[in-house]
DNA sequence: TTAGTAGTGAAAACGGTTTTCATTTGCTGC
DNA sequence: GCAGCAAATGAAAACCGTTTTCACTACTAA
């Protein structure tokens, strides 16, 4: 899968091409440049702050899906009923210890779940083709901070 | 945590008490006898067909809260944006296998992030209080129809 | 019976996301 | 340059699962 510049005739049949448009474009400068989760929303407001012709949310949404896509972009849902995206090395993922308290979070830096394909695969004789995985908790200052504070 | 019959002087503050409702008795005897994922409305829309006088979406919601507070029911999120419940032994929680195609899900038996929880704890500092983890592919029967078929 | 509190339901509100549809943009071939 | 197109875009509306509001009911304890 190769990523090309906008515009010119495209093959695939989805909701828009798997080419960087220039809306596609802007999307991903903000979240090269942001090393937090973002959501629709929050590259929205990124971009209206910077940006003279800023595009849409409606825009917005449909860039993230081609970027997703492209594999330059994962989706994170924290099951908060808001998707949260950022970037990743081309065709790869990682997954995220969220902390409870602060909010902020930090990746996994191998995905738990790859390893275990194979075992799943053998046992259950299911073709294992993506999951969803996060972790909840708190960070070692919330901890620290609770400890001091009356706790919970 | 005890599970109590409803009625009577509640202690706790949320939306409703962690006693069994007279609606909570019912939604959970609707997950009882199902072994799929069920929607708030898939059993509001069970209740309907069966009840006299069936509880109202607005009960089912906060009946499944008050249930998964009291760990006899667990809901799941497989990022479609419709939450599922189903039914759990007290307190214990179980991930799932689910074939995109067919949309059946398998439980797993062990959960794979409890056994990883040390290893996090002692790596990242991070005080783990719970997690989503959802597998999808393709089950047994779905990836021979597929075989056979022009597949995907 | 009488308070008092918890539970309930209908309808409205909410909020993130998707769809619709008319318009703009920028290729491509002529 | 210009016509012709298909893709991209934006504003507004639609969607849809979920939550809130608020008036009312039902149970429990005294």
């Amino acid at each position: 899968m190769s990523v090309q510049g906008s515009h010119g005739h495209s093959h695939g049949k989805g909701p828009q091409s798997l080419r960087l448009t220039k809306g596609a474009k802007k999307v991903l400068e903000v979240l090269e440049r942001t090393d937090e989760l973002s959501s629709a929303q929050d590259i929205h407001s990124a971009l209206r702050n910077e940006e003279d012709s800023p595009p849409g949310l409606t825009t917005v949404y449909r860039s993230l899906e081609s970027l997703v896509q492209l594999g330059l972009v994962q989706s994170v849902d924290f099951g908060d009923g808001e998707r949260r995206y950022e970037m990743v090395k081309p065709g790869e993922h990682h997954h995220h210890l969220v902390c409870e308290k602060c909010r902020n979070s930090v990746h996994l830096d191998q995905c738990l779940v790859q390893q275990l394909e194979e075992s799943i695969q053998a046992k259950y004789k299911f073709e294992v083709r993506g999951h969803i995985l996060e972790i909840f908790g708190l960070c070692e200052q919330c901890q620290q901070a609770m400890a001091t504070a009356g706790k919970k």
